[in-house]
DNA sequence: CACGTTGTGTCGACCGTTTGACACAAGGGT
DNA sequence: ACCCTTGTGTCAAACGGTCGACACAACGTG
């Protein structure tokens, strides 16, 4: 089930293209099964077909679907991260305990991952605010 | 620390209100703390102030902080979902090992999210695609 | 080969966001 | 009371994404 969200910060595109990628890590979209047709997933969504398409080109770059001219788009195998999706079930249920929504539980993934990767990964050299450091002392 | 990402499919002002929201939820950020001034903060990450103001606003119309004139922007207390930030680093490490990025493990857990919430929370009518039942004799 | 299907690319137009600069409002420090 | 700080609002201009329609390319079917 895909839909767009005029409200999301996400273009349409970006939606559609995220939305298929979650289908097909999660596993709900199994290797070889086949996309539905730019123009058919346009009208469903009411969108241009040219931002599906952008979609598409996108999600097969990332080497996730494979495009054949009158084929159509098809399931790349290797994707289906069923293994990592239970953790983001944990995730997900401890979040709706709280009462937090969708985009505030990715933005504690978002938290968690630069917490683990400020340390490792050397930032590329881009512009950066850093906090004074708060210390022990602090308060 | 916060940076602004050229390449992200969010502009600037969500980056910087995403982030910051991160830092909050996860403690990094405590209460009462202040924030960076909205033209400081414009500096740093070379964006207009108008763009940081935009973040500071929507940041305290969900409540998450409070902005005096000349007090600064400051943390609400009650938004440190430390709890559930031990699940979300659950699943920054599988997402770590599995080689996933930040998005992609951010579209895991909205995969998680719909197939916990399209059975229980009716969506609202908006346009969407089905996808025709895989049922148990696919393949 | 002929035809329909499907993905890809282009074009001008529209709309939302960002930009950069500026004026204003309101609290803090002295 | 004065002045600096800080958040808020405005404005025109530039930029990027989407739209909607169209033409084209390549593959499958017959």
């Amino acid at each position: 089930m895909i839909s767009v969200d005029p409200a999301s910060p996400l273009g349409p595109a970006e939606q559609i293209r995220g939305q298929l990628e979650a289908l097909i890590r999660s596993g709900a979209l199994a290797a070889d099964e086949r996309l539905p047709t730019v123009r058919q997933l346009a009208v469903d969504l009411r969108v241009a077909a040219g931002t599906v398409a952008r979609a598409y080109k996108e999600l097969e770059e990332a080497g996730l679907v494979r495009a054949a001219r009158a084929a159509g788009t098809r399931v790349n195998p290797g994707h289906d991260d069923g293994a990592a999706f239970a953790p983001a079930s944990d995730l997900v249920r401890a979040a709706r305990r709280r009462g937090l929504t969708l985009a505030e539980a990715q933005a504690l993934v978002a938290a968690a991952w630069v917490g683990d990767d400020a340390e490792t990964r050397p930032r590329a050299e881009r512009p950066v605010h850093r906090f004074p450091a708060p210390g022990p002392d602090a308060g």
